[in-house]
DNA sequence: CGCGTTCTTGCATGTTTATGCCGAATCGTG
DNA sequence: CACGATTCGGCATAAACATGCAAGAACGCG
């Protein structure tokens, strides 16, 4: 069976972004092509950015790896900023929600020492930072972990969280419009937040800066449904403004909300 | 198996980090390459300033916090050559249950880059530990993370397990005699050690020497039933003798890449 | 159908890279 | 100083690489 080059490409994507690592001769074998074409499949992946290439084959390019742990050193005092004015936002004693992403992870790290809270979560990284932390109750949600949202977000993790109302959910978010509402890059991911917050009281979104008026593929949370937001001091007023016109609870990491 | 340039050379940068330092020669056996090959490599990795060469191998850069670390916290660094040790017997591409444990935690960490496997937890430390790494596919086994062990060995916990054959667990243990074998000091965990260990088709445990000998309350597996050791350099002869002849695959860490 | 165009692929060409080996120079130790 | 270990540069070789070219398939168009 013959394959078209786009197919090819996009299965040699895959094992890359799988293992880390593709060798050239390996993938001529097992596409049965020769070593030249996994070449040029392999210049061309590198031209468009998809991988880097280096004597042999080919390898991620550096930062695609460990996502979530490269974008915290990018903005760590604006992440952690937000990080503070989101964690304010939680109620003590409560059973709260921590959905993947850099920005909740800032927000575990906010919460005051003692805090009592009942965290659950899928993904390690948050898990990781609330084990043995005093007053913390935390439940971890099982599954896959998925490689590119780095969070547990398959069928098994699903069930777990059907069994589950937390009394808030803090949903990550790659996009926010006024149109769109909260929206993610991945479907799956997508779907997970959609349940977890059909499944929470309350759903609450801290938002950086950048991400304000990106337009995500994957529609995770309309504006007009019930949903507080925590934006950066510098978010767009405008924008802003039209968002808690909305009916969307909106505050700022300096502490005044809008409303 | 070949390895890329900067591949090596990114191995060489984690043992660098990991020990502050490294030689030459190992370097070269344990590769599988020339000493000149490790030399080429290490003037480059000089020259980008990682490291600094110095007659015999290479050292950290002036101004590194890790040296200290590893010299003063001895238990951290007999931990991670234990690791090293038991993370040797790991067969690549299978399925590896990690329990709960800072020795199993090091061994997590003494994986080289790029190993691919199949890891299974219940710890969210181990878990943030294989997250976002190439080669790994992970596996979060959810529930409430029990604060005295942290991980999670409730009875969703319990149920998630049930669904998967292990070809090997690594488990970690409180204490180790030759009357008792492995034993746990809380019910809950050993009792979920036991169910893990009985679904996995291979079991191994790296015991660090101050548990030798420690009559730990709650029995995890016996010493008759299939199992594998991983001891410490210091190990008592006459204890891992017995332990030995009882039919235990018994395996010494050795420090020889350490003076 | 026939023809030209485009795309893909494998092969042949010369070039570059990685590696091991060798000899001379250098370093550390007694 | 003497000796062995280590290092560096050069050299050879095999592998990987880029490039050009030609054969073949897919496609559009008259």
């Amino acid at each position: 069976m013959d394959t078209f080059v786009i197919e090819r490409q996009a299965q040699i994507l895959t094992q890359l972004r799988d293992q880390g690592r593709v060798s050239a001769p390996d993938l001529a074998r097992s596409f049965g092509i020769s070593e030249d074409t996994v070449r040029r499949d392999l210049r061309e992946m590198a031209a468009r950015g998809e991988c880097e290439r280096v004597y042999g084959g080919a390898v991620l390019v550096a930062g695609e790896t460990v996502p979530l742990k490269t974008r915290i050193g990018q903005s760590l005092d604006r992440k952690s900023m937000l990080g503070r004015a989101a964690a304010a936002q939680l109620p003590e004693g409560s059973v709260v929600f921590f959905d993947a992403g850099s920005t909740n992870l800032a927000i575990a790290r906010s919460l005051r020492e003692g805090f009592r809270l009942t965290a659950v979560t899928n993904t390690p990284a948050i898990a990781a930072e609330f084990a043995g932390r005093a007053g913390i109750e935390l439940v971890m949600i099982g599954g896959r972990i998925d490689p590119a949202v780095g969070a547990a977000i398959d069928a098994t993790a699903l069930r777990q969280v059907e069994a589950i109302r937390p009394d808030l959910c803090l949903l990550g978010a790659c996009g926010l419009t006024l149109d769109g509402g909260l929206a993610a890059d991945i479907f799956e991911d997508a779907a997970f937040k959609r349940l977890v917050s059909a499944a929470s009281k309350r759903s609450l979104a801290a938002i950086t800066s950048d991400k304000l008026g990106h337009d995500a593929a994957f529609h995770v949370h309309p504006l007009n449904a019930p949903l507080s937001l925590v934006l950066e001091d510098d978010a767009d007023a405008m924008l802003a403004q039209a968002i808690a016109a909305r009916g969307v609870d909106v505050c700022r990491a300096s502490g005044a909300a809008i409303s």
